[in-house]
DNA sequence: TATAGTATATATCATGCTGATATAGATGAG
DNA sequence: CTCATCTATATCAGCATGATATATACTATA
């Protein structure tokens, strides 16, 4: 697995599809890949920078919505074939940070309410995403014809429909064990 | 959410059971905590340096197993204090990255059957993944009440069991989706 | 008609993290 | 005796995070 900079390709991936500027593609990105993906404006705008360096995209001239002026983005041949080429390989780089699931592992020693407050927590924000991506998916169930992109936004969002619903039953599971913990120690 | 470095405390949360070397660590978060959290030896040495040097670890005698001479770490009181803020705070980083969701997004304009082999490693990966996983959810089940820390890594073990589950999940209703899509095109 | 708040929009930077690479001692196989 | 493998520490370039700064435009409300 190479070390590369995986956010090149996002952004010439949303540039694939319409012309935009670094706002809307964080706009976009945070809904519709937030459940597997994260990139911040730290990353978006030198990067946007380097791929124009390269010639992989240049500056259109800036429509103005409401607020300050847009840079808006054309993605070029070139950073098509970049993009493909990408798409072509193999590697999957993955990996997962759950500062929750850290603590718990070292919190033998905590209070076992304050567990139970993170884990009630960490529930009822993944149910709020859940309900968010489940609204999405009908959405998408209705256009799944219209174009070939369709079927795979459908199962990406599947993909978070999925995980976000593991994380409810595993917090519904590990405050269970928790009650139990808790209720055979008052007992003695 | 303030930026910290998490890698520390991690440490001082394995120092804090017993005394180890960087490497011993991380042999033993690759074994423990890797379904949800992974650190590199690149961040490993230089932070058990930096921990030293705040007086919050020190280094032992270095027992020798075999192989070349170990740094063995131990924590400090002002290192347990240190851990146990760490510990009581809410914060709660946490973000994914599956370069392979991401693939499967852009990947409208490339053959199925590439896509279709993507979705079958991964699958195929954390298969693997939820076997170890497994073993050790059903070794930790018969040792659960002789340890207050017991029950905490059973749960954190219940979330690598939820969520590989619900990847072999995604990864068979997705392959089915593509199945149908594909046996649909051969009709036409 | 001020003015305060919110959404839009771009940019930069210190710090943290990843993944590759270098170095070298100990062990075991053939 | 040499080659492969495991043990063990260390460093670094490049990528990513999260905080902060700056400024325009729209909306509400006082």
């Amino acid at each position: 697995m190479s070390k590369q900079n995986t956010t090149r390709f996002i952004l010439l991936g949303l540039l694939s599809h319409e012309d935009m500027s670094g706002y809307d593609m964080k706009k976009r990105m945070d809904i519709m890949v937030s459940s597997f993906w994260n990139v911040g404006y730290g990353q978006i705008y030198p990067t946007l920078a380097e791929l124009e360096r390269e010639g992989l995209i240049f500056k259109a001239a800036g429509a103005v919505s409401k607020g300050p002026q847009k840079n808006l983005y054309s993605i070029t041949q070139a950073g098509r074939e970049h993009l493909q080429a990408w798409l072509a390989l193999p590697a999957e780089k993955e990996y997962t940070k759950y500062e929750i699931l850290l603590k718990l592992f070292f919190s033998g020693s905590m209070p076992v309410a304050d567990n139970v407050k993170r884990i009630q927590a960490f529930n009822e924000r993944h149910r709020q995403n859940l309900g968010t991506i489940l609204q999405f998916k009908s959405e998408l169930a209705g256009i799944l014809d219209t174009a070939p992109d369709h079927l795979y936004y459908y199962i990406t969002v599947l993909f978070g429909e999925y995980v976000y619903k593991a994380y409810l039953q595993w917090a519904d599971e590990a405050l269970r064990l928790l009650g139990e913990a808790k209720t055979h120690a008052d007992k003695e």
